[in-house]
DNA sequence: AAAATTCTGTGATATTTATCACATTTTAAT
DNA sequence: ATTAAAATGTGATAAATATCACAGAATTTT
């Protein structure tokens, strides 16, 4: 890990106009953040935080994609969403009982920063205007969060499959052609269903011509077919 | 539409140890609520708030159980959680794009203040604690209902009716024994499943002996074998 | 108190989807 | 390059649950 402070690259600065919750951050303030993060990279794979553990710094995610989930009793993960390039991680829990309630694992290679969490606090209860913005980014986050859970599971599985396509279309990549960073079992626990299943409806899909689909590269042909789908549940 | 500051009784003092959100506030503060708040008198079924609709007050519940759901594409009802006395209806929106995101309808008659939004933001802007106290209580609150809904959709009909009941039990009443508020129409929207499923597993809980029920009257008497249910998912 | 409406219980049936077992392909490790 | 491990596809089967139809209760309205 190295002492961001010392570099001349990659300063707040860089990040702080990809609308991110700090966008509205002054000059000081962002100063204080470059004197007190550090910067990392992290492997494909890697297991970033556990679930109970306190948190000391949040998060914030410079490239690379990260999946947030749990497990359940009976052993099983369950994907709660991906976590996005220019968005921080764990902020949610920072506010409550500074104990991180879900898992985090590098879908990608990261690079990443971490920052104390006194700097937030602090700013927050120094700056009224700032606290009013993070209150805005994490509750309408939480909200996001929770319309596309209940979404989900009001659907059944081709309309699950067909959703999280346009997710990653729209949300992910903003583009009709990616690749998947999830293999069919964790696409299955991110909709809820079995890999099984996944794998039949995508095959489906591509049969049909919505898609077009060869190992985890994606190609969206036809958008309004899949958003129907994704409609009728 | 009674203004309250004319009244003696209900001063937001008597509220304010209900540990509700507020309950850090002084008592400068306090009384600015106090001066611009209305209460009223809301009858059972009535509509609240519709989904769209922008939010000029937040509307503190006093006494009584509200249902928040929305409504899907199909035209069913998805219940996503009961209001409770003493918390507040429609924070989570305010911070956002202040819309309403979801209906509410009062399962009970209810007694409401209305509290003008300015109010709060006005005071999160300028008392940082409080700022800190509302996005401490906004996040748990949000937690909290996406956990819930996380550990129902990873259950079968049986574990998600045994947590409903559970959550009434635990958080609603605090009694093993209560009147449920709600249909079994409701309960099954509730819970994500349907009308018979939901009539035809709370009659198997009741020949098992883990429940007694007759009506809309719940009495838990095997709250192990619940648990136990619950937790197999 | 009667009528109308809403709510509830129950059996039969159809649908959806998970699960299992195994072959094949792809990816990672030595 | 070879081996090992992980990921994927496919058919058969079983399990869970929704849906339909209707009768009887309970609640609300007039």
């Amino acid at each position: 890990m190295i002492r961001e402070s010392d570099l001349s690259r990659y300063k707040c600065q860089t990040c702080r106009d990809k609308s991110c919750a700090t966008e509205k951050l002054g000059m000081e303030e962002l100063n204080l953040i470059n004197n007190h993060r550090y910067i990392s990279d992290i492997r494909k794979h890697t297991n970033i935080l556990n679930s109970g553990s306190p948190i000391s710094h949040i998060i914030y995610l410079r490239s690379g994609f990260v999946k947030e989930y749990i497990i359940s009793k009976d052993g099983k993960e369950q994907i709660l969403q991906i976590i996005l390039p220019h968005t921080y991680l764990g902020f949610a829990s920072l506010f409550g009982d500074k104990i991180n309630h879900f898992l985090y694992s590098a879908l990608t290679d990261l690079k990443v920063c971490y920052i104390g969490i006194e700097v937030f606090t602090d700013m927050i209860k120094s700056n009224g205007n700032f606290a009013f913005e993070i209150l805005s980014s994490v509750s309408r986050e939480s909200l996001n969060n929770f319309h596309r859970f209940i979404n989900l599971s009001n659907k059944k599985t081709f309309g699950r499959i067909a959703e999280m396509l346009l997710y990653f279309s729209r949300v992910v990549f903003s583009s009709s052609n990616f690749q998947i960073p999830l293999t069919r079992l964790e696409i299955a626990e991110m909709v809820g269903t079995s890999r099984e299943s996944t794998g039949r409806v995508l095959s489906k899909f591509n049969n049909e011509g919505i898609i077009s689909i060869s190992g985890k590269k994606i190609k969206i042909k036809d958008i309004r077919k899949l958003e129907k789908i994704s409609r009728l549940g």
